[in-house]
RNA sequence: CGGGGUGUAGCGCAGUCUGGUAGCGCAUCUGCUUUGGGAGCAGAGGGUCGGGAGUUCGAAUCUCUCCACCCCGACCA
């Protein structure tokens, strides 16, 4: 390809609405352009990119056996009314109507097509196993779309889904589908770990997401070096404190400490460490108000406390309520006092003793404070926080550390929930009639293109694995308009480095060698060769790696067996 | 949804407080020079200052209103 018959549009300054590196570097090296808020255009560079992924997603899928079809991004509403998601799904889908007033919405996600039709065409276990999948474009209405392409409105995602006549075979179908996601992201060049994920509102039995590793990861992971332990933070046991707890030492006692609402602020007036505080979060959940305990240096993990009964849809409570339930301002509210309200003790609350927290009075903490003693025993002793780096690893092998991940790929074994929501039966061996066992894989195809660049940028700009570069070598002619030589031979290794197979990308615009350098760093090709009026006298051009520091000449002669031995891959 | 911020040429910004005929850098176009790391000089084009309403002799600037975009946020123990 000839940059003059292509279309590179690059900038050296990235609009001021870009902050992660991604995005700044996928506008300037005009990968995409913003139309509005989510919503993006693949430029030609960009989409050269999401096609080599989305291509190698395709590969991997077949060859794990699902197979390829492509349904409707608009939606009708009939389906997910009949689902019971159409009420459930809240403002995250975009909701349209048709000229008849009919709704409709852009589909975020397919279970409801696919189930729909799956129960038309899949009448018998013959027909079982079978997992269809496509490549679409997905509509969900953010609260707040940001970092470009990574948290779009609109995006690419591969969905498959598959079904089953029995749990076993559901087992079979999400193993093939954890394994063909390995491959794909390992073939894709990504620093990638699986973990174990929440299975959520979905409900199903297993789950995992597949996280490229990032320091500006949305999501947490923790994981434990010592072992193959790795969850998603949302999901990582808190452990109870090993041993017994302390007998209590100390009297309880009330002390002023006026204007320190938070436990940090009271720990650092009372010079006691943050990890003898306890903080008391107001909850009202089903209108019932209840206070949940932490231990000041916790934080609440909230897909934790929504899993205690009573506590499925909850929410915090206002400062009105909590004045009403404690006779007190928040900040200095505790449990010792509130002998009417529920308390929930998150594990590691319950083991301590001579504790520090709220004493229900404005302007007044407690210490001393001792379960049993001072007030009942919890109620209720459930784990409800994050885990921190260094806590036990569930799996009772070391200590957890936590890193930070991009979520671009998820499996579900999602069981029968839709199936039976939406009526997807078949007939077995016997002739009676089963639900069939369903899956869901995701992939944000769209989004592995940001996550790519996360991983691999420098100061000039991309760095792309070789599997998803736009290019794979840019053939760069110094002095093409003053040289015949110099252009001949740059045009001579375009068309013999094309027809041995390569995307070559020739900078024929004559412009000044800084200008084109300065582009094929930004856009990230991971070769380039060098072909200069100096370098030609002396029988030589020039090959430089994306990453190298510095160029090293080749022989004009074996130019082309030494560059397809070079780009060969290993 | 709440709070904050921004909207001026394709991009990055100044000008707004203190009203008086719209500017800088990059990019673009022309010419000459230059030619191995984002060139130099000379010239040129491009903006109903987010939209609407108002105040005023006069509004990018003041007032009201709407819109778009960005950031932060459930609180906190």
């Amino acid at each position: 390809m000839r940059i003059s018959q292509f279309f590179v549009a690059t900038s050296r300054e990235a609009p001021a609405e870009a902050e992660l590196a991604s995005h700044k570097l996928m506008l300037r090296a005009g990968l995409i352009k913003k139309l509005g808020a989510g919503l993006y255009t693949w430029m030609p560079l960009g989409l050269r990119v999401l096609r080599k992924v989305e291509a190698i997603v395709r590969e991997e899928m077949d060859r794990a056996g699902a197979i390829e079809l492509q349904m409707p991004a608009v939606q009708p509403a009939e389906l997910w009314q009949e689902s019971g998601r159409w009420e459930k799904f809240g403002p995250q889908m975009l909701r349209i109507k048709d000229r008849h007033e009919r709704d409709f919405c852009f589909g975020p996600t397919h279970e409801e097509v696919i189930s729909d039709i799956a129960r038309r065409d899949i009448k018998s276990y013959r027909q079982l196993p079978v997992n269809f999948y496509q490549i679409q474009t997905k509509f969900r209405d953010e609260i707040r779309p940001r970092f470009g392409v990574m948290r779009a409105r609109e995006f690419l995602m591969k969905d498959a889904y598959s079904f089953d006549a029995s749990k076993a075979g559901l087992q079979n179908s999400y193993d093939a589908m954890y394994a063909a996601y390995a491959k794909i992201f390992t073939r894709l060049g990504l620093r990638f770990r699986a973990v174990s994920a929440d299975t959520g509102a979905i409900g199903g039995s297993s789950s995992h997401e597949f996280h490229v590793l990032a320091d500006s990861g949305e999501d947490a992971i923790a994981f434990c070096p010592a072992s193959d332990y790795a969850a998603n933070i949302e999901l990582a046991e808190a452990l109870a404190p090993a041993g017994e707890r302390k007998p209590a030492s100390a009297a309880m006692q009330q002390v002023a400490t006026p204007g320190k609402k938070t436990c940090e602020d009271v720990a650092a007036l009372l010079q006691i460490p943050l990890t003898q505080t306890v903080k008391a979060i107001a909850l009202v959940a089903n209108d019932k108000f209840h206070l949940l305990l932490l231990r000041g240096d916790h934080s609440l993990n909230e897909v934790k406390a929504s899993k205690i009964a009573g506590l499925e849809v909850f929410r915090f409570a206002t400062e009105q309520e909590i004045v009403a339930a404690l006779d007190c301002e928040p900040g200095y509210i505790g449990p010792v006092t509130a002998r009417a309200v529920d308390v929930i003790a998150d594990r590691s609350v319950a083991a301590m003793s001579d504790f520090v927290c709220g004493a229900n009075q404005p302007g007044y903490h407690l210490t001393g404070v001792n379960w049993g003693r001072d007030l009942p025993e919890p109620k209720l002793i459930a784990d409800v926080r994050n885990v921190v780096e260094g806590d036990p690893s569930p799996d009772g092998k070391g200590s957890l550390s936590i890193c930070r991940g991009i979520e671009v790929g998820h499996v579900f074994a999602l069981g029968t929930k839709y199936s039976e929501a939406m009526n997807v039966v078949f007939l077995d061996e016997a002739g009676k009639s089963r639900l069939a066992e369903m899956g869901c894989y995701g992939i944000g195809v769209s989004r592995i293109v940001a996550a790519a660049i996360e991983q691999n940028h420098d100061d000039k700009g991309i760095n792309w694995p070789q599997a998803i570069a736009p290019f794979d070598i840019a053939v760069i002619p110094i002095g093409y308009g003053r040289s015949e030589e110099v252009k001949r031979t740059a045009h001579r290794l375009h068309d013999e480095l094309t027809a041995a197979g390569f995307a070559v990308l020739l900078d024929d615009r004559d412009e000044r060698p800084g200008v084109m350098f300065a582009d094929q760093e930004l856009i990230g090709v991971p070769h380039r060769v060098v072909i200069g009026e100096r370098g030609l006298k002396q029988g030589t051009l020039e090959y430089q790696a994306r990453g190298a520091a510095q160029a090293s000449p080749i022989g004009l002669q074996n130019a082309l067996t030494e560059l397809k031995s070079r780009l060969s891959p290993r």
